[in-house]
Formats: C-alpha cells, sequence, structure tokens
DNA sequence: CTGAAAGCGCTAACAA
DNA sequence: TTGTTAGCGCTTTCAG
C-alpha cells in the first residue's frame, strides 16, 4: 500500500503539500502540484477513505436505505440518486431492509457507524427511528412513505393517485370496487386507501371494501380472496401496488375472472412487466427517477448548508396510464 | 459522540480493557467485563468502525457489486448473500453496475478505499479489472459470470440450461428454433447461444438463427425483429434472459405473433411476473438465492482462509419449468 | 489479567 | 506557500 507520505518522498515535498494539492489545491504552487500528482500517479496512489473519513468526521458515503429491493419502483429511484450523489463527488451503496424493521435499524446502525456523508431512506414505518442518526448529524432524507420526525421529504400524491385510479373505475361503470393495500403500518397502504375511499364518497357508494395486507404477492391473493369470499364481492379492485396486483391477479386466474371482461383492475405503482400481463395492467404510474434525483438534492444541500434549517417537503404528482384491465365491458 | 475512553472511564478501567472487552473477550476477567458492558450500554457507546477498521486494517463491510439490479435474479442472490453475511457478523452493501464498465470500475475502487472485507461482483464482461482488489488483499468471489482472473466463482450451467430449453423446443415440434442473446461480451450471453446451437447440432438443425443484443428489453425488441424479418422466419425463440424476453413478446404481440400458438418462446431465468404473462412462459429456473449463500460462503472461508489457496469454482444446476409459452399446436 | 503507549493514514492547525 | 506535528478513535503489542 502506497501511503501519502511516499508520495511526499517521491515528489520532495511533505505530507501536507500531498494532501493540499491532491485536494483542494488550495493555495498551492501549481509547479508543486503538477509534481506531486506526477507522483502520486507514478506510485498509484489511493487516498485511504478510512483514515481521511476518520480524520475529517465526514466521509464521502451515502447510504440508500429501500424498503424493498424488488419493487422496480426502487430501483429508479436508486438511479436518479446515484446520478445527482456521483455528480456532486459522492458514492452511494444501496441497502435492503427487506420491509424488516430489524434489518432496517441495523443498517441505521451502519450508517452511523460507518459516519456516511448522508442517508435516503424508505422507511418502513412512521415509526421508523432515525435518532441514531440526528444523534450524529448525519443529514437524513425520507421518500416514499412519511415518518414521525423533522426531517426532509420527497413523496408521490398516493391519496390522489389513488384517488384518480378509484375514480376512473367507477366512471368506467364498476359498481362494487375494491381495494387491496398493505399494512396499516405503511403509510403510503393508508393513504392509497384513503383516496379510494375519497372516491367512494364522492359517487355516494356506501360500502367499503378494503383489505390490508403485506406489501407482497401472497399478501395480494390473500387479499382478493377475502374480499371475493364476501356476501357481496368486488365487481373491481385498486391495488395499492404491483407486488400485490400480482397475487390479485393470481387469485382471479384461480378463480377463472378475466380483468377488463368480468372485473376492473387498476394498479399503482408501473411495472415493467405490466403492458404485458393478460390483458395489459392501467396503473398510477409514479416519476420515480425524479423522486430519486430531488431526494438527492435535497441531501446535498443538507449536508452543505445548515443543519437547522426546517424541513423541506416535496409531493410529486402521478401519471394515470389505462390500458385494458379496467374497462368496464 | 461516547468514545472508549469514557466508557473506560465510567468503568474504572483502562480502554485497552474496554476494547478487550468488548470484542473477543479473550483473557478478561468476567467481573470486570460485566462492569465495561454496563458502562458501554449506560452510555450508550457505539465503535467507531472507522477507527476500528483503519487500526485493524480490514473492516466488516462487504460490497456486492451486481451488473442489473432490476434483474431480480441478482436481488435473490442478494438475499441469500445477506443471510450468510450476517450470520457470520459482516454487513453488505449494494452497488448496481447498471452494465457500465466505468460505474463498476468505480465501484470496484470504491471497495479498495473503504477496505471492504470482501467483494462479490456479477462482472460486466470476462475483462473485468479486480487487480485493485488483489492488490490490497481484498477477496473477491465471481458469480454469474466468469472473469479473467483466477479467483472463487459461482455459476449456473448456463450452457446446459440452454441445451435443455432448446431441446424442449425441438421436442415440442418446432422446426426453426432462434436465440435471442445478450452482447457478445457477456459470458452467459455466449453459453447461452453454444447450448443453443448444442441442441440444434443434436437435432441435425444446420440452420443458427441467432440475434446479439444488449441485455434490455430494447435488445429483446430489436432481437426479434431482426430475426422474423429474415427469408426463413424462426418459428420459436430461446431467449437468454428475462429483460431480453419482455422485449420479443412486444415484438411478437405488435406482429400478432401469439406464443404457445403462433410461435414458440422459452427464456432462461424465472421472473416474477413469468408466470402471469399470456400466455404464462416457460423458463429455466436458476436457484438464485443458493448461488448467494454459495458465494458468501466461499467469501467467508477466504476471507479467514490463506489467500494463496486455489480458487474453488461451484457450479450449480438449472430447473426446466414449462409453461404454456412453448407448447406446439 | 490489566495498563501504557504506539501507531493505522490522513488532515488541519500552527509555525516558519 | 510550505513544513511540522498533533491528533481522529481504536486495537494491539509489550511490560507489568
Amino acid at each position: 500500500m502506497v501511503k501519502i507520505v511516499d508520495v511526499a518522498r517521491e515528489a520532495g515535498t511533505s505530507v501536507a503539500t500531498v494532501s493540499r494539492a491532491l485536494n483542494n489545491n488550495d493555495r498551492v504552487d501549481p509547479q508543486l502540484a503538477a509534481r506531486v500528482r506526477a507522483a502520486a500517479e507514478k506510485l498509484g496512489y489511493r487516498p485511504n477513505h478510512l483514515a481521511r473519513s476518520l480524520r475529517r468526521q465526514r466521509s464521502n458515503l451515502w447510504l440508500l436505505i429501500i424498503s424493498d429491493i424488488e419493487v422496480s419502483f426502487f430501483t429508479s429511484v436508486a438511479r436518479g440518486v446515484e446520478d445527482i450523489a456521483v455528480a456532486n463527488g459522492y458514492s452511494v451503496v444501496l441497502c435492503n431492509a427487506d420491509e424488516d424493521e430489524t434489518k432496517e435499524s441495523q443498517y441505521i446502525q451502519l450508517a452511523a457507524a460507518e459516519h456516511a456523508a448522508g442517508v435516503i431512506i424508505s422507511p418502513h414505518s412512521t415509526q421508523t427511528q432515525i435518532d441514531r442518526l440526528a444523534a450524529d448529524s448525519i443529514p437524513v432524507v425520507v421518500i416514499d412513505r412519511s415518518i414521525a420526525a423533522p426531517v426532509d421529504w420527497v413523496m408521490v400524491d398516493s391519496r390522489g393517485g389513488a384517488l384518480a385510479a378509484t375514480e376512473h373505475l367507477i366512471r368506467q361503470g364498476w359498481q362494487r370496487p375494491a381495494c387491496v393495500t398493505g399494512p396499516r403500518s405503511a403509510e403510503t397502504a393508508m393513504l392509497r386507501r384513503l383516496g379510494y375511499e375519497d372516491a367512494l364518497r364522492a359517487a355516494g357508494i356506501r360500502t367499503r371494501r378494503v383489505a390490508h395486507r403485506s406489501f407482497h404477492l401472497d399478501g395480494g391473493r390473500a387479499g382478493a380472496a377475502s374480499l371475493l369470499d364476501r356476501d357481496r364481492p368486488p365487481d373491481s379492485f385498486f391495488v395499492a401496488n404491483a407486488a400485490l396486483a400480482l397475487g390479485v391477479l393470481q387469485e382471479l386466474h384461480a378463480r377463472g375472472l378475466r380483468p377488463g371482461r368480468d372485473v376492473g383492475l387498476i394498479c399503482f405503482d408501473d411495472a415493467p412487466w405490466a403492458p404485458f400481463i393478460d390483458p395489459p395492467i392501467s396503473v398510477v404510474a409514479q416519476p420515480a427517477y425524479r423522486i430519486g434525483t430531488q431526494a438527492a438534492t435535497l441531501l446535498v444541500d443538507r449536508i452543505g448548508g445548515t443543519a437547522d434549517a426546517a424541513p423541506r417537503r416535496v409531493v410529486l404528482g402521478t401519471d394515470l396510464i389505462l390500458r385494458e384491465s379496467s374497462v368496464h365491458p
């Protein structure tokens, strides 16, 4: 391992000058700086981030903690985050909390222990504890779901999107829309349910048909099954995310019910496969990449700026993409 | 920030003893150790990984560098890796190289700069340079694709899986199978092509219908289009991964060709949506989770063991899952 | 079994 | 503008 003192010796100068030349370049003789860079190059010098971060008390590493890596929404977000981060000299690593509270808290610990420069997180629940980060004054930006702490966040208008989707179902002529959503602990699950209920209320439909399940395929299947087993089963479904929708589709298929003919179906979040399902699925699309860039921009500001500025909140709109699954025959 | 010296003061002992008590516990008086732990607990002490790693010259962090996070195969691998890593006291973070050589090399640099304990990587190409890691004696395990360096790796039998898939197509009665695969630089792309050709050879089919494209939806669409525009177009497709398959489906749909009726279709890698496509897609399934656990196990051994032991190679078999898309009417 | 002290590689006062 | 040097927080000899 070649270290800074080796470069100093090679360039015939001191470690301080090497450090200065290789970093900000602030007030070091251009010729000397060039010599230093040449020496560093020749020796293949790579700064040791550990030592640097320990000394500086801050690193260049961001942790992006996402609640479920299998959700393509998050992978698009990640791309947005990364593009902005890299442009500002940070590296981003991903942590998959897998909707598991324990894993999530371990990653939060990790961010603190590794002295991350910043954290972007889609919290498992509104109760997710980020005190560990606040205590070490590591800036945090929350995405997708909100949290019981005064931090910056970026979200989509879940309630509005759900309202639009359910309204669409009703306008198509479906009479008894149901809502299959995530666990009560997930704010997006609740907001999407509320949007669904807004639409029912506006249309004067009294019966709420709601199933809360885990945000997974199995949850979708179970939710749809329980709803369909009721006395007056739903004739259409607003589903709160893509994984759930896959489960709902499975259950519909098992019962010989075809979306766009026997039942209506629309879901939140546009998955890459949604246009290829039989029939193609209508969705509420989220601006995932833009959520990532927005969150990253907030984080860059927060790292550079004053810690005690008031939290900033960004809410992005959704787009309704209509395909065949929601058509009323 | 509470540090080790604070704990020492609280416990009425020295930093050395605190360090020992909090780590291996090796030959520390049990009573003293208990006092130390109590003090650490009381003060909310968290070790600073940066300082520890700098001193020890090794960290507990693994980097898992994957070539495309949108491929669900990799997310399952990640889960397998993580389970083993955590069980052995390591933390793992994900890096998405996005099939981009530059990003990949930046992550390799990052692993070196952060003194990662180990790296698991699905390399962008056989030419991926991991010298940076070898130079810092950071153990590496390669997955999914091989690489021009003597390292441990874990792969699936791509060629065998491709052979089985293509044989199945032929046995169904399809006469002119084609192969839509990834770029020549990707070893899996080549191996799957070779397996396809093995099957044609065995069946005495002379005409090779092959399209190499990028491992993405667009590539699949373009590949299928170019094949279908030939003089004697294929009547069936073996597709080298799930993203490509989506593109192929798109092109077939655009031409009014229905899999399992007008054409045969089977693809490598079982995606979560594969059973829900119209018609459900036949696939070659990979033991993704097991690839992750195997790779992680190799890495644990390698970190603990001697660096110069001969590289170990693991090849896992694939499973053919037959659904409707490959049926010959 | 415990403590004192020497660094890990780097940056940032402080001096020159 | 450059160099000397004191740590960042921790682990690990080496003495005791």
